[in-house]
DNA sequence: TCAATATCATTTCAAATGCAACGAGTTTGG
DNA sequence: CCAAACTCGTTGCATTTGAAATGATATTGA
C-alpha cells in the first residue's frame, strides 16, 4: 500500500533468489572444481543414475531445464565421456541417453561432497523446523500451482511433494 | 553415502532453485508485461526508492546484481526515462543514480502487485510457519557465511538478518 | 493411402551474462 | 610533488541463454 515501505531485502521473491544463488555457487564450486561441471550437466548425471536410460524430452520433463540446454549439456557430457547416447531401437527420433561407467565414477565422486553441503546447511536447523521449511516450500508451489500465469511444475517435483503430503506425519 | 538414494527432487540446493526460478519468473511477467522491466532494472528502482542518489558500486553492494549488470540496467531505465544519472559535484569517478518522477510512477504501479503476488504466496501459510520458513533461511545463510568457499553475503542482506536475530520473538 | 499435424532433438540467432581489461579519477606514501 | 596503487563506471569479448525455426520421424484422420 505505501510503496516508501517496500524493502527489497524483506521481499520473499528477492530473499528466495539471494539464497538459492548462494547455495547453487557454493555447490558449483565442488562440481565445477573437481569435475569441471555445470549446473545442467549435474542434474542431468543425476538424473539419470535414477532413470537409466532417458530421452532429452524426459530430462527437460524432469529436471527444470529447457530443451536447448537438456541438449547441449548432454553433449558436452558425451564429449567428455559421462554419457552415451544411442539411437533408440523403436521411435527413430527418441535419443536413449545414459550414464556411462566414468559417468557413475563422476558421480560417485559428487554426491558424497554435495550430501555433505546439504547436511551442513540442514544440520544448522530442528528437524522440526526443517520440516516446517519444506512444507511452506509445498504450500507456496500450491498456490503457484494455481495461479494460471504461473509455469506449472514439473511432473518429477509434483510427485515428490504429493508423496510428501500423503505420508504420515 | 550410497549415491543410488540420491534424489534430485528432494536435494535442497535443486528445491531452492525451482521455488526461486518459479516464484521469480511469477513475479518478472507481472513488470515484464506492464513496464518492460527485467529483474536487475526491478532491483535497482527499488533500491533507489529508498536509498535516493546513490553509486553504480552502492547498488551493486546491496542487490546482489554483478557491476556490469547494474551498470547496463542503469543506461537501459536512463534511456526509459525512469532513472537519471548526475555527475557527482565530489568525487569525480562516482556516478549518482536517482529516479525520475517516471521512475516514481512506475514503482507505484508496481509494487502494489509485486506485493500482492508476495501476499499471496505468504498468505497461504501460518504466521509462525512463515516465521520459521524465514529463519531457517537465516540460519544457513549463517552457515555460509563461516564457508570460506561460498560467497559472502552483501551488507544489506546481512544487516536484516542481524535486526531479525536482535528483534523480540 | 497419404496429406496434415504432432513430436523429437538440434541448430540458429539475437540477447544476456560475467570476467577481465580499460580509461579516468583519487588516494597514498616516500 | 608525483608516481604507484587503488577505486570508479564502462566496455570488450567469449560464453551462455532461450525462443523460434529446422529437419527428421511418427501419428492421425479423411
Amino acid at each position: 500500500m505505501t510503496p516508501d515501505d517496500f524493502h527489497l531485502s524483506s521481499f520473499l521473491p528477492y530473499r528466495l533468489a539471494v539464497l538459492s544463488e548462494r547455495v547453487s555457487r557454493r555447490l558449483s564450486v565442488e562440481y565445477g572444481r573437481t569435475h569441471g561441471l555445470v549446473v545442467a550437466e549435474w542434474r542431468v548425471l543425476v538424473h539419470l543414475l535414477r532413470c537409466g536410460a532417458v530421452s532429452v524430452r524426459d530430462i527437460h520433463n524432469c529436471v527444470n531445464l529447457e530443451k536447448p540446454r537438456v541438449s547441449r549439456a548432454v553433449s558436452r557430457l558425451e564429449t567428455e565421456g559421462l554419457v552415451q547416447k544411442t539411437q533408440g531401437a523403436g521411435d527413430g527420433r527418441l535419443v536413449a541417453i545414459s550414464l556411462t561407467d566414468a559417468g557413475r565414477r563422476a558421480l560417485a565422486d559428487i554426491i558424497p561432497a554435495a550430501t555433505r553441503i546439504e547436511t551442513h546447511l540442514t544440520g544448522a536447523v530442528s528437524p522440526e523446523d526443517l520440516d516446517t521449511f519444506f512444507r511452506v516450500m509445498e504450500r507456496m508451489h500450491a498456490v503457484l500451482d494455481d495461479d494460471p500465469e504461473a509455469k506449472p511444475r514439473t511432473a518429477m517435483d509434483l510427485d515428490r511433494d504429493a508423496a510428501a503430503m500423503a505420508s504420515p506425519v
